[in-house]
DNA sequence: CTGAAAGCGCTAACAA
DNA sequence: TTGTTAGCGCTTTCAG
């Protein structure tokens, strides 16, 4: 079965408010009221002129009237990844809480590179969106989004904040989320406990690891510094990090991860040395992805509420844009939540 | 279309094409072909305008460039899913590609919705996009892209197909996928085999449920039409579908999946009734998503190369877009692997 | 209630 | 090499 060029691309002439006007014999202005549902507008030409639009094939060009209007109805999202579970999922609650309200979604991603980050933010600028949603790479400094912020253009940030940018901001209760974590370990009897990835150069890092440290004193537990191990929210610094960690003489007999990815690669690396979590070991992850419920064994984590961070984070964007928000930053910290599953266990 | 602007913010004063050029006496064409390094201008009014340009803090607005130019540089890309490890690494793959290009995504998921693909699609348009990439729901009929088809507006179908849209495609061998899968199974001695997952509205399930029946017949297997179950392509479909097909009173010894999230689903429900992938049941399934490698026990997968399948959708769409694509229909057909891992095993 | 006209920021002819 | 001019398709005063 082989089709050929059955889809002749025939350029038709643009059907504008203009032609719509001159077929009508009415003005671009009234056809423009009447297509918005202007009240001033007669009931009769309203009728008229959208059946005709209809008939023409219309389509109504956001980027003319955004030209005019200074408002594009679109809201440009930068994540410095979006294939792993955490964003991806947090990125589908963005696209439609925003097309519930409207509003087009323009996307970037710079997979933890600062330098991408720049480029990709300056490239969507260019779109003039109504506002931004943004999650900073590592390293982030606020002279990075200065140019945004000069100019007006309402920003967000999700999950992660830049010290002392003085923007709105949504995320979880990092603190909250790494105490939970520990104190569930340590209720359970686990003293020795590894922290495993993150990175200092991150609010949700620099955060986590205070606590973890605050915690291991509150809870009086044995750390070793070589069991707090720095890295970036993988699979692969997880499965690396426990195996090194597990390579010592001393060893712990529980581990918090920094996120669900990391977590799931330290349940992979506990298996290539023949130990299983929850059992032999316990972890406990972050965020509670999709994919924590269904793993096996299922993981214990902490619900960080990431699909409520992105509704959240467009909510507060559009009120900005609206200017019905108050003139304050607005921080929203959602409470986390511990979810024990299969992944941990009392200590022997 | 409807949309009510009563913002009321403080923008500060833009600066443009006119502005800079009132700053330095020209014309605003000249700081135009300046900014845009024509060979035209001289060498030192370039470097002047742009150093100017930089000084105020000019931004391109590529809305205006677009009105003007009748391009936009945008791709939309509307897709049915974009939290499921499939679409999400494919949707890094294509916004990965297209900014290697220097264009910008616009998205729109509509979660395997018919009406709600429509109003995505209909919205991303009012952008003037250059190009579409989608991947339409199930049920789709080319009807509903007829308004994009004879605007002549690019568009390129991704994974899945409408039957004689006669529109570019990027896909897998659908048939071959599902032949490689159930081939291993028999080849490691299974003939009762199950397939869980997909359905006859699209084209992927189309065209994997023909290849199933023909393998059975191929190989000699045996098949109960209660061990075929359509589905959507979710953890939920694999997980309640095995534990269906496993309370019967012929039991099948291996299962061939609709995508990976079933087969997750598949390995879950085993567990449930206690039993195990890879020991007493043996179970494929389709994509080699990252999380297949990484779960436990491993999947045996068929990798479709959804990653290559996102950077190909754009080098066509782009092709499409500046001209230089041939007239006929492309088509492009990936060629699937079998990639055996823990879940599956000679039979007993 | 409807029309005329200006102009958003840019590019592309065409002149100079 | 640079300037002038005319729009792209839309919204918005301001008249009528």
């Amino acid at each position: 079965m082989s089709l050929t060029n059955t889809s002749v691309r025939a350029e038709r002439p643009r059907v504008t408010l203009q032609s719509i006007a001159k077929r009508l014999a009415v003005s671009t202005a009234t056809v423009s009221l009447a297509l918005r549902d202007a009240p001033v507008v007669a009931e009769a030409t309203r009728q008229k002129v959208q059946e005709i639009a209809r008939s023409m094939g219309y389509v109504y060009n956001r980027s003319a009237a955004g030209l005019r209007t200074a408002r594009s109805n679109v809201l440009a999202v930068g994540l410095h990844d979006i294939s792993t579970p955490f964003f991806s999922e947090m990125l589908l609650a963005i696209e439609e809480t925003a097309l519930a309200q409207g509003r087009t979604i323009m996307l970037g991603a710079y997979t933890e590179d600062a330098q991408r980050q720049d480029r990709v933010l300056s490239m969507l600028r260019e779109y003039h969106p109504d506002g931004m949603i943004f999650c900073p790479t590592a390293h982030s400094h606020v002279d990075a989004f200065e140019h945004l912020i000069a100019a007006g253009i309402p920003l967000v940030q999700v999950a992660r904040e830049i010290a002392d940018a003085g923007l709105d901001f949504v995320g979880t209760d990092d603190a909250m989320s790494m105490r939970l974590a520990v104190q569930h370990l340590a209720e359970i009897g686990h003293c020795r406990i590894a922290s495993i990835g993150g990175t200092k150069e991150t609010s949700t890092g620099l955060l986590r690891q205070a606590a973890f440290e605050q915690a291991v004193r509150d809870f009086g537990l044995t750390v070793k510094p070589e069991w707090i191990l720095e890295g970036k929210g993988s699979f692969d610094t997880g499965r690396a990090g426990i195996q090194r960690v597990l390579s010592g003489a001393e060893q712990p007999t529980a581990a918090v991860c920094a996120n669900d990815s990391v977590a799931f690669g330290v349940l992979n690396g506990l298996r290539t040395l023949g130990r299983e979590a929850g059992k032999d070991f316990s972890v406990v992850g972050s965020d509670d992805v999709a994919e924590a419920a269904q793993a096996y064994p299922a993981l214990t984590t902490v619900r960080n509420r990431h699909n409520e961070m992105g509704q959240h984070a467009v909510n507060i964007l559009i009120k900005r844009i609206m200017g019905t928000a108050d003139e304050a930053v607005e921080r929203i910290i959602l409470e986390p939540t511990l979810v024990v599953r299969g992944t941990t266990a009392p200590v022997k």
